[in-house]
DNA sequence: CCGGGCTGGGTAACCAGTTTCTAACAAAGC
DNA sequence: GCTTTGTTAGAAACTGGTTACCCAGCCCGG
C-alpha cells in the first residue's frame, strides 16, 4: 500500500567547527590565573560592568533589577556600560543567590503519547506567563528510572509535576517530601498534602459501557494498559465493577500496553475472545486495534465495535472516527501550573480537581451484529 | 456525528495546603540572620556535612565526586554523614562553580505539531544518555518572541537547538554568536559556522509533483504554510520551479498555515481553485483539508487528490491514508544532540546533514477524474 | 546654626559548591 | 640519620550574583 521512492540517504555538505576557532592554543589569553572550567567566551560579569561604570556591584545589580533607589544619571551610566560590554547577568549565579531557578520540571512516562504532549503544552504555556521555564524528562514507562529522574529533575528546578507516575504508592509517599513542591497529574496520593489533578475514569468507563450496552453488546474485551499505570488500574477496576453489576455482561481482559503497536498486535487475540466490543485502554491502543482489525478484514463497527479513551486530537480523524471519552488534557497542564505556582508562593495549593470525562460517540461503535448478541 | 453525555464539570475534593504548615509564624526558627530568600527546608549543605564528618568542605566535595585521592575510611565517614543529613549537593551551586549546567534548550514554533514532538523526543533521549536535561520552550509561531525566548533559554543552559526558527536570516546571523553553541534544525545559515540539519524539501516536492503528474494531474493548488517558515519557502519555491519546468502545469497558491484548522478552513477555496490535486504544506494541513473536503461531500482521491509532507505518525491512519513525503524526525533530534555535544566538548561539530525525504504513496492520491484532466 | 530624617549607594556577607596551592606526614633512597 | 618523593587533606580563592546594614550628604524645621 505504500510505495517508496528514494531512501533516507543523507548528503554531507561542509564541515563545521566550533564557535571559537583556536585563538588560544595553549596558554591563557589573560596572564593571571584562569582556574574556571568554563571554556572561554569571557562574557562580562557584574564586576566588570561595575568597574566600567565606576560604581559598586551592588549598584549594577540594583539597576539590572530595576530598583528605583538609583539616581537616574547613575542608572543611565550603568546601562550604557552594560550595553557596551554586552553584559548579560548569569542566571545561574542569580539562581544561587536567590535560592530559586524559575524553572519547573515535568516527568512523563511517554512523550509520544498525545495525552502527555498536551499536558506538556498546557503546563509550558501557563508557566511561561509567570516567567518560568520547563524542564522535560521522559521515564519511558520505566518505574525504577522514574523515581531517580524525578529526584534529579526536582533538584534542578523549583518544583515538579509528575504526570501519570508509575511509581508504587509507598515509594511515592516516601519520596513526596523530597520532591515538594510537587503536583500530581492523573494520580492521587490519599491522605498526603500533595495536590492532585485527576480524572474520574470510573465514570468514563461507566459511560462507555452504558453506551455499548445500549447498542446491545454483552461480550466485551478490555485491552489493558501498562500494569504500573494507575489509570489502567482504575479503568480496569471500573470495567470489572460495571460488568459485574450487569448480570449478562461477559468481560475478557487482554494484557496489552499503551501504544499503537500494542493495540495492533492484539487484533488477533481480540477476535479469538469472541467479544463484540473492544474497550481499549486508550486511544492509541484503539487506533492500533482498528488498524490491525482492518488488516484482518474485520469491519468496524459492522463486525466489531471499538472504543478508546482520552480523545487525543486525531481520534476524530481515524477510520472510522473513534468513539472515546474525552478528558481536558491541556487543562490538566494548566491547572497543574496553578497548583505549583501557589505552592511556590508558599500558599495553599487550592482544591484538588477530579475532572469528569465526556463521552464522544463517533463511528467506531455500532449495534451488535445480528445473531451475535 | 458526536453525541455528548456530560460535560467537563469538575468535582472539588478537599483543600490541600503547602508542604510546610505554619510552624514559623513570624520570627525565624534559627535566631541568627536569615537573609536567604529560600522559603525553608534547611536542606543540608556541603558545609554542614563537612562539619558532621569533621573534615573540610573540599574533602566532602572530593568524596561526592568520586575523587580517588581520599582515604577509604575518611570517604566512608563522609558518606555516612551525607547519608545521615540527607545531603544532596546543590546543582545550582555546582553549575556556578563548574560553569556548566548540563542542560540544553530546545525552541520549537509549535509543540502541538508532531514534527517537533519527534525532534523533542529524539533530542531528549540523546541528551539523557550524556546526563543532560532538556529545557523546552514554544514560540507559538511568533517571530518577535522567538528571538527573546532563544536568548533567554540559552542563558539558562549550555547550548541551544532551534527547530525551524522563523527569525529572519539577518537577525539569526546577528544572534548566532550570543546563542552559540547553537544547532539549527530545518534551517541553515549559509556561510556561518552554525551546524545545521536540514531536509531537501525541493527533492521531496519534486517527487510529489512527479507522482501527481504520473497520475495525470495538471492543475495543482498549494496550501502554503506560515510566511515566516523557511520550510514553507523552500517547498513553495520548489513547487514553482517544478511547475514552471513542466509546460502544462498550472499552479494556484492559497495562503493557509501549519495547523489542522488552517487546512480545514481552506477546503472551499481549494474547490474554487479548480485544481485536481492539493499539495499541502504539511500533514496537519492535509488532514484538515481532507476533513473539510469530506464535509463538503468531496471524495478523496476520487474527486481530488491530496498530499502532505512530514509523514507524522497518524498520516497512515487517516481516511484515506495520506500520500506524503517522510522525513526522519527523531533522527533530526538525535543528530542535533550529536552536533551540540561535539560543540560542548569544544570540538568540531561534524558534517552538516541534508536528509532526503522519502515519498510514501498511500491512498489519498489517485488518477485525475475523467474529463477533468 | 544645628540636629534629625530621608535617601542614594558602597561594603561586605552571604548563596553552595569546586579547585589550586600548600603543608604535613609517611615511606623510600642514599 | 637525613633528604627526597609521594600522598592526603585543609585553607582559601574562586564561580557571579543579591542584599542587609551602614554611612555620607542633603534638606528641612526648630
Amino acid at each position: 500500500m505504500a510505495a517508496t521512492l528514494g531512501g533516507f540517504e543523507m548528503s554531507l555538505t561542509g564541515d563545521r567547527r566550533a564557535g571559537q576557532p583556536a585563538d588560544e592554543p595553549t596558554g591563557g589569553s589573560r596572564p593571571g590565573r584562569r582556574r574556571s572550567a568554563r571554556p572561554d567566551r569571557p562574557s562580562a560579569t557584574i564586576g566588570r560592568v561595575a568597574e566600567a561604570a565606576g560604581v559598586s556591584r551592588a549598584t549594577v545589580s540594583r539597576v539590572m533589577n530595576g530598583s528605583p533607589t538609583v539616581a537616574a544619571d547613575l542608572a543611565a551610566r550603568v546601562r550604557a556600560a552594560a550595553e557596551a560590554l554586552n553584559y548579560e547577568p548569569s542566571l545561574v549565579a542569580r539562581s544561587l543567590a536567590l535560592g530559586r531557578t524559575s524553572t519547573v520540571s515535568l516527568i512523563v512516562p511517554d512523550l509520544s503519547n498525545p495525552m502527555f504532549q498536551d499536558v506538556l503544552r498546557g503546563l509550558s504555556h501557563a508557566a511561561a506567563t509567570r516567567g518560568h521555564r520547563l524542564l522535560v524528562a521522559e521515564s519511558n514507562e520505566n518505574v525504577a528510572e522514574e523515581a531517580i529522574l524525578a529526584v534529579e529533575a526536582r533538584r534542578r528546578s523549583d518544583g515538579l509535576v509528575l504526570a501519570s507516575p508509575r511509581v508504587p504508592e509507598a515509594e511515592l509517599r516516601a519520596l513526596s517530601d523530597r520532591l515538594a513542591p510537587l503536583v500530581l497529574v492523573n494520580r492521587d496520593l490519599p491522605g498526603s498534602n500533595v495536590p492532585s489533578l485527576s480524572v474520574d475514569y470510573a465514570a468514563g468507563i461507566a459511560a462507555i459501557v452504558a453506551h455499548l450496552r445500549s447498542l446491545g453488546h454483552r461480550r466485551i474485551v478490555y485491552l489493558s494498559g501498562p500494569a504500573a499505570s494507575t489509570s489502567n488500574r482504575e479503568r480496569q477496576a471500573a470495567l470489572r465493577a460495571t460488568c459485574a453489576a450487569e448480570p449478562v455482561c461477559a468481560l475478557t481482559e487482554l494484557p496489552c500496553g499503551a501504544t499503537f503497536d500494542d493495540g495492533h498486535a492484539a487484533a488477533r487475540a481480540v477476535l479469538r475472545s469472541g467479544a463484540t466490543a473492544v474497550v481499549a485502554f486508550n486511544d492509541m491502543v484503539a487506533f492500533g486495534a482498528l488498524s490491525g482489525l482492518h488488516e484482518l478484514g474485520i469491519g468496524v463497527p459492522r463486525d466489531l465495535s471499538v472504543t478508546g479513551f482520552d480523545d487525543i486530537p486525531f481520534a476524530r480523524y481515524t477510520t472510522p472516527p473513534l468513539t472515546t471519552a474525552s478528558i481536558p488534557r491541556n487543562e490538566l497542564g494548566r491547572q497543574a501550573w496553578d497548583r505549583l505556582w501557589a505552592l511556590l508562593g508558599g500558599g495553599p495549593a487550592g482544591h484538588d480537581v477530579h475532572f469528569q470525562p465526556r463521552l464522544l460517540v463517533r463511528d467506531s461503535t455500532g449495534p451488535v451484529p445480528a445473531g451475535r448478541a
